[in-house]
DNA sequence: CACTCAACCTGCCGGC
DNA sequence: TGCCGGCAGGTTGAGT
């Protein structure tokens, strides 16, 4: 469940019911799914057993459990990845990638994940902002009090890209995925092969509000689901889906105006946007 | 340094 | 039915 408010969506379900409970054992069933942690999966569990999650923290699309050793579970969903809490019970599923018991004898942690492009490692909290090793080159997200906006405006100007293409770069501003990037574009009128050049500092501002907005209705909402593969730790699907203006919309009319909503082809993949609240641009960046 | 694009995976859906 | 191409919420690393 990929974009900040699935993943935020999810690190609120661990918060409430994993933290503070003491790791007893840890199975890999996918050696791919611990292929960023480099001493391999014998090391990875070994740095769990017996420790102790003492929060969830998450910045972008990355969530990270620090440990009472100094250490940190770091999980990143991938395209497919889900961290659910389950009965000890529940029939394991063909994607099941890592188990964590715990020595309460509860509920357990399961990293299921259909596609496994997401992954677990633990890594050294690096001293100073409570950020894991590893992910200095992630950006801020724009929930992030240290967001620093004029900073973002400037750095979106002095890029030589389309505007669609910034919002996803996770060195930038970190959170948005394809999604939510369709959605803000929407909100804020601009069409995503805008050249970041020629956006005025109005525009990216507009832009920064709009991202803000859909990512905190969003998360409200509990996260985007189209199917099962985007829950929350119990199992269950958001609702945003139903609240949205572009992303997925093709032919659909506008909100706004009642123009149909166009699908590009765009880097592999897709971009929804409305032809009349968002122009496209005389030179396009794609 | 900035930018672009293929590659990494599995599963589902529609067309033939 | 079955096969094939296209598509899916992301990141990274090699290449220009």
């Amino acid at each position: 469940m990929p974009e900040l408010p699935e993943v935020e969506t999810v690190r609120r379900g661990l918060e409430r019911l994993v933290v503070e409970r003491t790791i007893a054992a840890v199975e890999v069933h996918h050696p791919r799914a611990v292929r960023r942690h480099e001493q391999g999966a014998g090391d990875f569990a070994s740095l769990l057993v017996g420790r102790t999650p003492v929060t969830a923290l998450r910045r972008g699309k990355y969530l990270w459990l620090p440990l009472d050793s100094g250490d940190a579970l770091v999980a990143h969903l991938g395209m497919s990845g889900q961290l659910l809490v389950t009965d000890l019970a529940a029939p394991p599923g063909p994607h099941l990638r890592v188990r964590l018991a715990f020595t309460d004898g509860g509920t357990e942690l399961r990293f299921v994940d259909q596609r496994t492009f997401g992954g677990l490692v633990v890594r050294r909290m690096a001293d100073g902002r409570g950020l894991p090793h590893g992910l200095a080159h992630i950006a801020p997200d724009p929930l992030d009090p240290g967001f620093d906006d004029e900073q973002f405006v400037a750095a979106v100007r002095r890029r030589r890209t389309g505007v669609k293409r910034a919002l996803l770069d996770q060195t930038l501003v970190s959170g948005v995925g394809n999604i939510y990037a369709d959605e803000a574009l929407w909100r804020a009128r601009l069409h995503w092969a805008r050249p970041t050049e020629a956006l005025r500092p109005v525009d990216v501002r507009r832009l920064l509000v709009a991202v803000r907005e859909v990512l905190g209705e969003a998360i409200a909402a509990g996260g985007t689901s189209f199917d099962a593969l985007y829950v929350n730790v119990n199992g269950e699907s958001g609702w945003f889906d139903r609240s949205l203006d572009a992303y997925g919309q093709e032919g659909r009319p506008c909100r706004r105006c009642g123009s149909p909503i166009r699908r590009d082809k765009w880097m592999n993949r897709s971009a929804y946007s409305c032809p009349r609240c968002q122009p496209r641009p005389r030179a396009p960046r794609l």
